[in-house]
DNA sequence: TGTTTATTGTTCATCTTTGAACTATTATGT
DNA sequence: ACATAATAGTTCAAAGATGAACAATAAACA
């Protein structure tokens, strides 16, 4: 039996691939130890961003923003909002949208938890050029582009 | 209050580094998408990758180079051991521990999902040039090694 | 208008992942 | 040798993520 396809270890794009694959891995894993004191996950974190970033956004853009599903957030925002992290109100016209804010509370855990992550990132990417960091970030918007409705 | 520390969003290393981890979550969802034929999970796929490379080796290995806890070796194994993919044997000296192996349909099931797999990064990183390519996995190595025990 | 189709968010069952506690075995130090 | 440490793997409960089915609302269109 001919088995002779190339071997993807052989390849220098799989090779490459799987060291972006384990850099994301444990730059997550150590956001997640690093966050703890702060009683936040990445995934809150990346919800609190979105929201500062994006006010009144509804919780359906917010899904597609971190590539999940909507019931994921409907599981996830409850617990920020009860913390009074967040608030959800109503849309006026269409009655079937929550717009989404921080509240001040969230808006100053947000600025805590940046400076933890931040510093890591820095950490991490200060391994590299700023041009070698613009041109990582460069391909990596394209390939997310190429995959993203795929 | 001065909260006037930058705003991340304006670090070139902060916009950049969240383009690599969006380019790997949805290359992540992609390729779980595209094995389910096979009936196979990325983390399963994983497993099957690393017994093919490093046949005997350990779960304890196992888990360290997959970045993961022991207990989640302990849940995966058995599902592919029962579907016949791979081995597991004690260890003569060290009765602790169990040596792993691929079986002859692990490796056959691995093959074709390898093609699944490399398809995908083959579109994913065919955006580069093969300087860019290696440059992106030799930064990301950089940052493994700076993270992998911090 | 009235009927059909789409969209938003929720619920729920299922599957993963995780970390702490536990057992069995081996290594270390006195 | 003996007591103590460390290590490999398992178990279990809790937390997360996922997708299908559902209710409420809005949009499309006949």
């Amino acid at each position: 039996m001919n088995n002779k396809q190339e071997l993807p270890w052989d390849n220098p794009r799989f090779r490459n691939w799987v060291a972006v694959a384990r850099a994301c891995h444990v730059l997550e894993r150590t956001l997640a130890t690093k966050l703890a004191p702060l009683d936040l996950k990445p995934a809150q974190l990346d919800v609190l961003m979105n929201l500062y970033r994006h006010p009144g956004m509804s919780q359906h853009d917010l899904a597609r923003k971190l590539l999940v599903g909507r019931s994921n957030i409907t599981m996830l925002l409850p617990q920020l909002e009860a913390r009074g992290l967040l608030r959800r109100e109503g849309d006026e016209k269409d009655k079937r949208i929550l717009r989404l804010a921080l509240t001040e509370a969230g808006e100053t855990l947000l600025m805590q938890a940046l400076k933890v992550h931040m510093a890591l990132i820095e950490k991490a990417m200060s391994q590299s050029t700023p041009e070698q960091c613009d041109m990582i970030g460069e391909q990596m918007r394209k390939i997310y582009d190429v995959l993203k409705d795929a």
